[in-house]
DNA sequence: CTTACTTCCGTACTATAGTACGGAGTCAAG
DNA sequence: CTTGACTCCGTACTATAGTACGGAAGTAAG
């Protein structure tokens, strides 16, 4: 792991955005971040540029975005093309609202289930169980 | 797909349960349905209980439950071990909450950088994506 | 009795997001 | 100039939840 005048180190990148060695390498097999060339033989060096994507791509994960979706905002990362990220975003916001109301749902069997299971102490049959039998 | 009077063809149980053939195969080799015996080199019957366990195990799943937390429940199928089922819900409870927590945090930072791109029409930078590398 | 559909069975493949491994080469410190 | 850490590279493996395939055997209808 060295940082010398040259730019990071694959290790240094890993170690400073928090990722595995092995995660870069397969982003760059992904085509998410890009593979500086060898200097005959030598090591890769990145730049701050590739440390910054690395960012980007976990900020976006981060909201959801699956690295395919990643690959397609990273494809409109120079900012002028703001209609089709809006799309993209928009269409997650979708996703994720559904996925709200799901959980929700959940949440509120869970938790009845659960409030049933405590004031039915010592009953036969285990009401939530019993209520899997049902629904 | 029959349904003799000996009970169901795997068929006709997928079917009725609306899933895959093979995803009953798949369950029984996971260990989460039996798999009756075969008559003579003839083919498998299932009856009423591999159907409910198959209802069952949707039920679950549409809970939340991977199908490695189903099997726990499957073995306290017998209702008798109240406390150990609600444990596990109880665990299953607070996934549930910790993700939608994440999702109610995504979902107001998706919809204000799209909120964001629409307020700011026209302007130089895109606003999602300018934010895409500051957080 | 033949034809067409099912079942059986093992194996292999899908998607998603990585992680691990082994051997060869490179780099830096002592 | 040797040693240990790190990098390179391809391949293979992990988990999760299935889906697909191919050939042999069984079953049902005409």
């Amino acid at each position: 792991m060295s940082a010398s005048l040259e730019g990071f180190s694959i290790g240094t990148l890993a170690a400073t955005a928090e990722v595995n060695v092995e995660t870069i390498r397969f982003y760059q097999r992904k085509g998410l971040l890009s593979e500086p060339k060898r200097p005959q033989g030598g090591i890769r060096r990145y730049a701050e540029a590739e440390l910054a994507r690395l960012f980007f791509i976990k900020a976006a994960q981060r909201l959801g975005f699956s690295l395919e979706e990643v690959g397609e905002l990273l494809l409109l990362d120079d900012g002028t093309r703001c209609g089709e990220a809006r799309n993209l975003a928009e269409q997650k916001l979708g996703d994720v609202r559904r996925k709200l109301a799901d959980l929700h749902r959940i949440e509120s069997v869970l938790s009845q289930l659960i409030a049933r299971c405590h004031s039915k102490r010592g009953s036969v049959k285990c009401p939530l169980i019993s209520t899997l039998h049902k629904i």
